[in-house]
DNA sequence: GATGATTTGTACGTATGTATA
DNA sequence: ATATACATACGTACAAATCAT
């Protein structure tokens, strides 16, 4: 009885409330800069604030949360500067993964990888965005889990979640699902010929344009280009 | 009144705790494996178990602490394999900092690193083994934040941090801490030539070759090199 | 700038789950 | 296998600090 998945996922409320409310941010139902009051939380998730003040010391660590002492907790909010260096942090991440990747992977991995690819090629003719979404996110956990370094594949998705809710906007210009795609291939063909150096750099490469193309998102939809930078969102 | 230091530390007993224990693990004075009592806690710091579990669940999420529901939570013991993963995380990381560090150095900056780098000879040469630990701590701080990636210098410092209780034996080696200083003068070198792939690969070198002469010391002290691979120390 | 309302921080008691005899 | 002991998880009550007024 209470059998769950692999590695028994804490039955206590305060990780459940921990999961929903990082879950909720992650998706983007709870916006940067939204305050979490331990009561409304209390009532809402029909427990005592216990659990509730537990669930956000966790979530102070992840970085999805800043807290101040007797200020109460608010979802964080990172200045555009520092969503440059995260995404940085990000791509160089990533592009590591995809080195090691390239050398370690298995037969059965790349063949894995080939045909997640491919099957993501129909989500991008028929414009399904959410689905090409859980596409890509499995595409690069699974680059993320040939690394062979566990510690790098969890330090990346961490910094992946950290971005998540900034990559609102991931595929919404046009082309842009297209766009993915193709660098996909060219990170795949990488690995189908066992070359390291080309699966970093065009994973490098699939990651520093994202910005870019998130940029032009932002001129295109926003013509008052008068401040030096704006904050955007962007994705892998 | 009660103006404190910059970032005005935060004063909750909590986070207070949180801190001490984290500074307990990280110099050694709780060991891997130790459990964490909640009981024992509170009386120990004359509080009650409250803050003692809010504690508990941010060290939770650093990594340090490992916390079981309804079986309480032990100083992480990180086995062998994962270590090597997060040895190889953090050099890559380190190396990171320096690429970005030797392009982006002020003046100031660059003076400042071979400043600190020429007192701690003298550590070197009075075998001074504690001073030496903070001077090399200072050292790689400094590049951390020379990169100008305010992310990618906390994101390494906290890597640093899970792994410093298991580099104990940082620099019992003999001659390590010679040998520490000669590849931290080519570092300083490569930065003062502003050559950001030098500086990378010298980072990588410094931190590369400490896993092995970690292994010599593993060798030495304990000739029973039976078992294929032993837990051990290393350090940056 | 002081005061009251509100929210967070801490203490303590009880319940529940785990480990040991 | 059952029961007992024990540590943790949660709920409730109170204290302290912040913010509105």
């Amino acid at each position: 009885m209470n059998r769950d998945t692999g590695a028994m996922t804490k039955i206590t409320k305060a990780f459940e409330i921990q999961k929903a409310i990082s879950d909720d941010i992650v998706h983007g139902r709870r916006a940067p800069g939204t305050s979490l009051d331990e009561t409304m939380l209390a009532r809402a998730f029909a427990v005592s604030r216990t659990p509730i003040r537990e669930a956000i010391r966790q979530l102070e660590m992840t970085g999805l949360v800043e807290a101040r002492p007797h200020r109460g907790a608010v979802v964080c909010d990172v200045p555009p500067e520092r969503l440059d260096d995260m995404f940085a942090v990000m791509r160089e991440l990533e592009a590591l993964c995809a080195r090691l990747a390239a050398s370690a992977m298995t037969t059965e991995e790349r063949a894995g990888l080939r045909a997640l690819h491919d099957a993501s090629a129909a989500l991008v003719k028929s414009q399904n965005r959410d689905a090409y979404v859980a596409a890509n996110d499995a595409f690069h956990d699974a680059i993320y889990d040939a690394s062979r370094n566990g510690f790098l594949a969890e330090t990346t998705r961490q910094v992946r979640l950290r971005l998540s809710p900034f990559r609102r906007a991931q595929f919404e210009g046009r082309g842009r699902m297209a766009n993915s795609f193709d660098e996909h291939e060219r990170i795949v063909a990488a690995f189908e010929s066992a070359d390291a150096a080309a699966a970093e750099a065009e994973m490098r490469v699939h990651l520093g344009e994202v910005r870019e193309s998130v940029d032009e998102i932002d001129r295109g939809e926003a013509a008052e280009n008068l401040k030096p930078r704006r904050p955007r969102a962007a994705k892998p």
